[in-house]
DNA sequence: TTATTTATGATAGTAATACTATTATTTAAA
DNA sequence: TTTAAATAATAGTATTACTATCATAAATAA
């Protein structure tokens, strides 16, 4: 059942093995479990997500989930890591013909701050559920005591990574700027937090009317461009 | 036991009721759960804070507690709305003399981004360890399901007061700058965010090597002043 | 002062959560 | 075909997040 490996062309998405257990891509149900965690914690939020619902959800039962994923931490952060690989290889594949580094820093903040299509060289995720999840859920990731030891494990080693390459470029605008780290980790939580304060707490924003991305965008190009090129 | 309340110079900030089932700070179990609370949270994380732990540290029983609050994120919301109460109170009192708004603003930064010491003027709670609780635990007062309801009870009006007050300076800076609420939430959020990455995640701030505050606030002066000066 | 309300303390109990462990069964690899 | 590995089924434990009850102490009103 299922199409053999060498007719799918598939984006793999190199994950830290000691997020798992057993490795999640390895098997239907690991798969399942990716792919019902993403449903389930879009579906009701992290804090009401529990192993019993996603093993009913998949099937299964909890004990097989525990098999994969010591606890719904780990799960949160292997979801989390995945997105940020993706959008790093995304934000290469979109960028690569950009010689311009002014272009190709807009390109990047658009793509951050927008919703993504479903991408279907991935299976089994759902892209824009999880960019959801990665504004609602995203920073409990980090924002936790066990945050330094998960340093030291490298879980958080794709989105050091994404911001690295962020930082990269803000340095090819202006090579004299003296916070690209800074300011590529900024624009990266304030596309996201603007985006959930946009929908849920709208007058912390000054785009509550339509409700638009773009003015996301908008806000983002002026703040950051402000800053670089002055 | 204890001073007369007359002999007392207290900042009171005034508070949802609905945050509470009975006001913590008409008794002294009360005033206790605030200050263990705090306490409590800072040295263990949110998610390692429980009512019953918390009622062990007090020395009364968790059905006490309950008498207060309904659960912990009320109580988290509570904390914190306190000191987004006390920080409006803050700026306001250090910048009563202040008539220059990029002086103004300048100050409301530095007030943002810097720890606080421990005001005498409110007894039992620690102000110190709220802001390092803002910084850590802040955003998991909003990043839930319920944001909306809780929203339409108020609960996030200091907050929202607060990015107003700051919102309104930047006008006083520039009033044709076009985001001023995006812009104030945002320095906000920037401010702990950078603080908690410079502490725990370092490479993704520029301040790794002397972990100083005051680097914080310079790379947020100049974001700020580079957008609405421009 | 006594009566009465109100807050607290002590204790019990429940449903759900976050796991661990055991055994049987199925599936896949050697 | 044997053997190993993965899964399903079930049970069990400690902790969490509550709710309920009743006795007692403290504050307040009659």
């Amino acid at each position: 059942m299922g199409t053999p490996a060498f007719m799918k062309l598939e984006v793999q998405i190199k994950m830290n093995a000691s997020l798992y257990l057993r490795d999640p891509e390895q098997s239907e149900l690991g798969k399942n479990i990716i792919k019902f965690s993403i449903e389930l914690i879009h579906k009701h939020g992290f804090e009401a997500f529990t192993f019993k619902k996603l093993a009913e959800a998949i099937g299964t039962t909890e004990a097989g989930v525990y098999r994969y994923f010591e606890n719904k931490h780990k799960l949160l952060v292997y979801i989390i890591s995945w997105y940020w690989g993706w959008l790093e290889f995304q934000i290469g594949y979109q960028t690569k013909n950009v010689t311009n580094p002014v272009s190709k820093l807009k390109k990047v903040i658009t793509i951050l701050a927008t919703t993504v299509e479903d991408d279907i060289m991935t299976g089994y995720v759902d892209e824009s559920l999880l960019h959801q999840i990665l504004i609602s859920e995203g920073s409990k990731a980090y924002l936790t005591k066990q945050v330094s030891q998960d340093n030291k494990q490298e879980y958080f080693k794709p989105y050091k990574d994404l911001c690295n390459t962020v930082g990269i470029i803000i340095l090819e605008c202006n090579s004299k700027y003296k916070y690209p780290h800074s300011l590529a980790s900024s624009i990266i939580e304030v596309a996201h937090l603007q985006n959930f304060f946009m929908h849920n707490l709208p007058s912390l924003t000054d785009f509550s009317k339509s409700k638009n991305e773009d003015q996301i965008i908008i806000f983002l190009n002026d703040l950051v461009f402000s800053s670089i090129e002055k």
